[in-house]
DNA sequence: TGAAATGTTGGGGCG
DNA sequence: ACGCCCCAACATTTC
């Protein structure tokens, strides 16, 4: 009897499931195992939100995998520690993993990988968290592409992996299980939170996608830019955590498209934030260097002026900017926040608070309830203009014609700044126009 | 996936 | 009818 392992990280979904569908056709009984890694649970970009969603899909997935006739095993501990225990426990053979291209994640894997092998156990690690890989584009002189538009050119001309089934797990008489811990509580975890979620797990992710693929997506290119609308996907969590894999997304709404010409210009828009996904994934990959420092070196040593009070204000919604403070409450609140409104919110701490982005980088992780660092980091750099195919320096949103702009009724604003248009709402604390020439001129010295 | 500064044009008021 | 000025509207340049 050959007995697998799949060890779930980022990839908490029975269909679609790469590594997975490999596992069950590949061995006679597949035990799949998640390890809640302490290394990652106390670092210090690890918020609440992300681990209380985590812990959602984990119930719903626990769940998913006993109605297919599987037992999802759970261990918290160092992550070598407790895969050499399950490996032992177990008398199996084979181990089966996705792939993660975040630099802490290569590294843990590289080392389980070392010691399944030198244990005797095969290693199959599989492509699922992206439709492509970053081997698998880069331009002919086989360097990685650093602007957005050839790599998405090229990542459109590549045939698309299929959509795989939902699995069924199978437990053989004599199997060795080995022992799994209760599915913790937050609080067991050191966290807590008063967020009200949205629904989690693999099947709310579905019915996610299909209100959308029949829903917004037809209007996506002419109305994702407005927050005050439920018109974008709200697939972040889902993709972060994998309830949800880009090739059915991708599918999903390619079907749509199919059958309905005049949405395809607004669904062609979608597919290219899935594109700048995988685009930010790649240069992480390429580049993990990005993960703490500058894609462009010149702009490591800016002297920003990091004033605590200011970025207190920022994180708080208390700027007096009635856009940039409801996008922080929004994220405050409720674990997200629209893309517009990051982009906004993220330009104005940079170049009119003159605060490093990595400050805000960091904030969003710790906040938001699809806390990615290839995503995160890929939009801070780009607001900045310290990234790769960035936003150039000198192209500095203004928060008043931008909310004029994209929250014409003030609609977005009122839910989350009721105060806006009163007097108790705080003057600007900072003057948009003198701000912008120090940002200019911060920027113009390198 | 900008916005501000600067330049140009042309209509209209007025003497 | 003409020159002059103002300035809105639009275009281009600059950051």
């Amino acid at each position: 009897m050959k007995v697998a392992l799949h060890w779930f990280r980022c990839d908490l979904r029975l269909s679609d499931n790469t590594a997975l569908s490999l596992a069950v056709a590949q061995a006679d009984a597949v035990i799949p195992v998640f390890i809640f890694d302490p290394v990652v649970l106390t670092a210090p970009e690890t918020g609440a939100p992300i681990v209380a969603f985590m812990l959602e899909c984990l119930a719903s997935l626990e769940k998913n995998i006993e109605a297919a006739g599987g037992r999802l095993i759970f261990r918290y501990g160092d992550i070598e520690t407790e895969m050499s225990k399950v490996l032992r426990e177990t008398d199996a053979t084979a181990l089966y993993y996705n792939r993660d291209y975040e630099p802490y994640a290569r590294k843990r894997d590289a080392t389980v990988e070392k010691l399944a092998r030198s244990l005797g156990v095969e290693v199959h690690s599989a492509k699922d968290g992206v439709v492509h890989e970053p081997e698998e584009i880069v331009k002919a002189d086989g360097k990685p592409y650093l602007v957005f538009t050839p790599f998405s050119r090229a990542w459109k001309l590549l045939p698309k992996p299929p959509v795989l089934p939902v699995v069924k797990f199978r437990r053989p008489s004599g199997l060795k299980e080995p022992k799994s811990l209760p599915l913790p509580t937050l609080e067991a975890l050191g966290f807590s939170t008063e967020l009200t979620l949205p629904p989690a797990g693999e099947k709310a992710a579905r019915d996610r996608l299909r209100q959308f693929a029949f829903g917004a997506a037809l209007r996506y290119a002419s109305r994702r830019n407005f927050p005050a609308e439920d018109s974008t996907s709200r697939f972040s969590p889902h993709l972060r955590l994998g309830t949800l894999s880009p090739r059915t997304v991708l599918a999903s709404v390619e079907a749509v498209a199919r059958q309905n010409l005049p949405a395809r210009k607004e669904i062609e828009t979608f597919v290219n934030e899935l594109i700048w996904r995988e685009f930010y994934r790649h240069i992480l990959w390429h580049f993990p260097q990005v993960a703490d420092s500058c894609f462009k070196p010149q702009y490591n040593d800016l002297k920003w002026e990091n004033d605590d009070r200011r970025f207190a204000a920022w994180c708080e919604g208390r700027t007096g900017y009635p856009i940039v403070d409801a996008g922080m409450r929004q994220l405050n609140t409720t674990g997200w926040m629209h893309n517009r409104v990051r982009m906004i919110v993220a330009t104005f701490l940079t170049k009119d608070l003159l605060v490093s982005w990595q400050w805000g980088e960091r904030y969003f992780m710790r906040k938001l309830i699809d806390a990615d660092l290839a995503s995160n980091n890929g939009g801070w750099q780009w607001s900045a203009g310290t990234g790769t195919d960035a936003q150039p320096y000198f192209r500095i949103f203004n928060p008043t014609s931008q909310a004029l702009k994209f929250d014409p009724e003030g609609r977005y604003i009122r839910s989350y700044v009721p105060e806006a248009d009163t007097l108790a709402y705080p003057a600007p604390i900072v003057d948009h126009a003198v701000q912008r020439l120090k940002a200019l001129a911060l920027f113009k010295t390198k």
